[in-house]
RNA sequence: GGCCCACUAGCUCAAUCGGUAGAGCAGCUGACUCUUAAUCAGUUGGUUGAGGGUUCGAGUCCCCCGUGGGUCACCA
């Protein structure tokens, strides 16, 4: 247990201080009768034909003594609202309470009747005051002022660590953090909205799962005491997705959390939200038009439009995205052209001439995956869309008909980022199981990288499994561009951080 | 995992060449009946992320560790 700072040991004597003059610093009840926005709402409507009388409760934000007046801000979930505290109304033993007991941060309850200050605030002229739970430990300081219509905070909050370690104190201070996770609902139920309008169903599918699969990434691992057997936190949901299209469910989808053991950055947290659909008697062609329609009216119902600012840039998603084979793509940003270079041998000495270093071991498509990361990725800042992908970099996926070497995939990009990608869904069962093959073979040295053959996904696949098409989408992501911000930590209430060495 | 940067009061930040650790806000005391970063006067508060070293003397230089940020690598 921490020691407490002189504040904070200040502040607890406080409450026993209350409690030893009858006053309970955490009663279980309150009766607001309005939020701050309700109250200021229900004195401009009042029109000064009468009192307003109100009950609002909050945070106490600052304070300004006055001698026999005093002034303060509430917060609460709508907004701030302003009350004045008079001597003459009150009584010295009630100012002087105020005065001793009551500091930024509480939660007060503040009852008595509405008014317009002479500077013009519609203001609570307080009658009652109640504490509803006193903070022991200060908010970090910050103020703000209003300047030429900007709000400027002074002494903000705003060391990243501490802020993500503590989120509750920087959603306390921070309104804007708050506004970051309103905009991420909204986000997901915009999502939802779109989808449900399209007859998907929403499923929810196993997160500990036996055989982990469906994309390219470690799995954590974790371990099930009585049936003494290792589970694996899913890397995706598509392999269950796709069983259920089998079982006669032509359009579904599920909204979650997946777990990759991989690499930290501004893009990647160990945890994150994924989006992904299926829809049968579709191809990769269709849900493009899918994705950009609803990629763009999420933004639209989420920001009010489909131009917005990411960083500086504007960005335009209004549909249709330009559409790019990846080839080109490629060729047009590093003048590879995978096409002359059939190898993996050929293409990795490709790369090392234009200053790459890849791996020798690496396959031909992981190559490709490695230029489209180097040169394409970064430079991508409207949406647009790469199409037709490496085969062996895509085992779920269909074969074009003219080149069995390329897949029916697509990913779409926006300001730099992968955010969506995508296929015609691969349902040969023959064809699927060739890929496990290959897939475990090519990987056989590396047995980390391995990933196992999921049998029973075969098995689901032979009874047949309607032609379809799946999407899979980062919400962190499109949070971020949606949100204007730069890392994907910003937009995860709870980041994952290192463990702090706690000092004993 | 590599490299670079940061870590100083509750918060945000200073501290010259290695020479007494400082400011604003918050806190505390007082003045003030329309303030809103209120104002004014006074005042408390520090193991400079941890540990070690060099030195007469270390926030500052060196070593090591921790955490964070950036970047590169990794990510069938």
């Amino acid at each position: 247990m921490r020691e407490l700072t002189d504040l904070e040991k200040n502040r607890r004597n406080k409450v026993d201080q209350l409690r030893e003059s009858g006053i309970e610093p955490y009663p279980a009840r309150c009766d607001r009768t309005h939020t701050s926005a309700q109250a200021i709402a229900a004195f401009e409507r009042a029109v000064a034909v009468e009192t307003v009388p109100a009950t609002v409760a909050g945070r106490i934000r600052s304070i300004r003594l006055m001698g026999k007046v005093i002034f303060a801000h509430l917060e609460d979930g709508d907004g701030q609202i302003q009350i004045l505290l008079k001597l003459d109304l009150l009584g010295q033993n009630i100012l002087d309470q105020f005065k001793n007991f009551y500091d930024l941060g509480d939660f007060i309850q503040a009852g008595g009747v509405l008014f317009r200050t002479r500077s013009g605030e519609i203001t609570l002229q307080v009658e009652k005051i109640t504490m509803l739970a006193k903070a022991i430990t200060p908010l970090p300081a910050s103020k703000e002022t209003v300047e030429n219509g900007e709000r400027v905070v002074h002494s903000a909050f705003d060391n990243p660590e501490a802020r993500y370690r503590q989120r509750y104190a920087d959603l306390a201070v921070n309104p804007e953090v708050r506004n970051i996770f309103r905009t991420r609902a909204r986000i997901i139920s915009a999502i939802r909205d779109f989808l449900d309008g399209m007859g998907f169903l929403e499923v929810e599918t196993p997160i500990l799962q036996a055989i982990y699969g469906g994309a390219a990434a470690k799995p954590f691992v974790t371990h099930h005491h009585q049936l003494h057997q290792d589970l694996y936190l899913r890397i995706s949901f598509e392999l269950y997705l796709k069983r259920l299209l089998v079982g006669g469910i032509e359009r579904v989808y599920e909204i979650g959390r997946d777990f990759r053991n991989e690499g930290v950055s501004y893009k990647h947290n160990p945890e994150f939200t994924q989006l992904e659909f299926y829809m049968a008697y579709a191809d990769y062609r269709t849900i493009m038009e899918i994705a950009e329609t609803m990629i763009s009216s999420v933004a639209e119902t989420v920001t009010g439009s489909r131009q917005i600012t990411f960083r500086g840039h504007p960005v335009d998603l209004t549909p249709p995205w330009p559409r790019l084979t990846l080839r080109e793509a490629i060729r047009r940003e590093s003048g590879i052209d995978i096409d002359d270079y059939p190898t993996a041998e050929l293409l990795a000495a490709a790369m090392l001439e234009k200053g790459l270093a890849p791996k020798a071991e690496k396959h031909r498509g992981k190559l490709i995956e490695n230029l489209l990361s180097h040169f394409v990725e970064p430079n991508i800042i409207q949406p647009t869309f790469l199409m037709d992908y490496p085969r062996d970099i895509s085992p779920l996926a269909k074969s074009k008909t003219d080149d069995l070497r390329t897949v029916e995939r697509f990913e779409g990009f926006v300001a730099g980022m992968e955010l969506c990608n995508a296929f015609s869904e691969l349902n040969d069962p023959q064809d699927q199981e060739q890929r496990f093959l290959e897939m475990s073979r090519s990987f056989s040295e590396e047995e980390e990288d391995r990933h196992p053959t999921d049998e029973d996904y075969l098995n689901a696949m032979r009874y047949g499994m309607p032609p379809n098409g799946g999407f899979g989408l980062g919400v962190d992501r499109l949070t971020m561009l949606l949100t204007n911000q730069p890392t994907i930590r910003e937009v995860i209430l709870y980041p994952h951080l290192r463990l702090k060495e706690e000092e004993s």
